[in-house]
DNA sequence: CCCTGATTCGC
DNA sequence: GCGAATCAGG
């Protein structure tokens, strides 16, 4: 792959809206996030808001709380929410209460808190790969949140995706 | 371990 | 100019 002028427009755009190399070489394609950032060093296009490296890390905006609490509400099985809100995309961890899982039996009544709305090239094997929205939009995404190594999906989606066939039964 | 950008240096 | 390897950091 070699940097056209259209690929660089591309890179100029992508790296002004915030996002990540990865993201950027993700989309790009064809290209590793290395090449990216060894490309935006030569286009001098460096230095994008705040300095050294990952500043996907923020405390107390007002959006941010107003968001954890959002979270916290809708997933009522949540007990510890950590939101961050980054230079790219917003991304969510958050910790499933054990006792709650009792009470949690009807399927549609699974929360699932936040998906980072990943595009299919943005997808790894660890990524969770529960589709959100119509294949056919624009907008078109996946869950994206971690899915460890036990599956295509991330804890919540795989509790929606793989019921077991007693409970599915009943919550019929 | 996951990720981030920064730098170096052989090609 | 390019980007893998490496470094430094969250």
């Amino acid at each position: 792959m070699n940097w056209t002028d259209e690929r660089v427009e591309l890179l100029r755009k992508l790296w002004s809206e915030g996002l990540s190399a990865s993201q950027i070489a993700a989309q790009l394609g064809g290209v590793s996030r290395n090449a990216v950032i060894g490309k935006v060093h030569r286009l001098k296009l460096s230095g994008r808001g705040r300095a050294t490296a990952a500043p996907a890390r923020q405390k107390k905006t007002t959006q941010g709380a107003s968001m954890q609490k959002t979270v916290a509400r809708a997933a009522s099985a949540a007990r510890h929410v950590t939101a961050s809100i980054g230079a790219t995309a917003l991304q969510v961890q958050f910790d499933a209460e054990p006792v709650a899982r009792h009470y949690i039996r009807p399927v549609e009544n699974v929360v699932v808190p936040i998906s980072r709305n990943l595009q299919l090239v943005e997808l790894t094997e660890r990524t969770c790969k529960w589709p959100n929205g119509d294949p056919l939009s624009e907008d078109f995404s996946f869950c994206g949140n971690d899915a460890g190594e036990t599956g295509p999906y991330c804890k919540y989606h795989a509790r929606v995706a793989f019921q077991p066939a007693a409970e599915r039964r009943r919550a019929r």
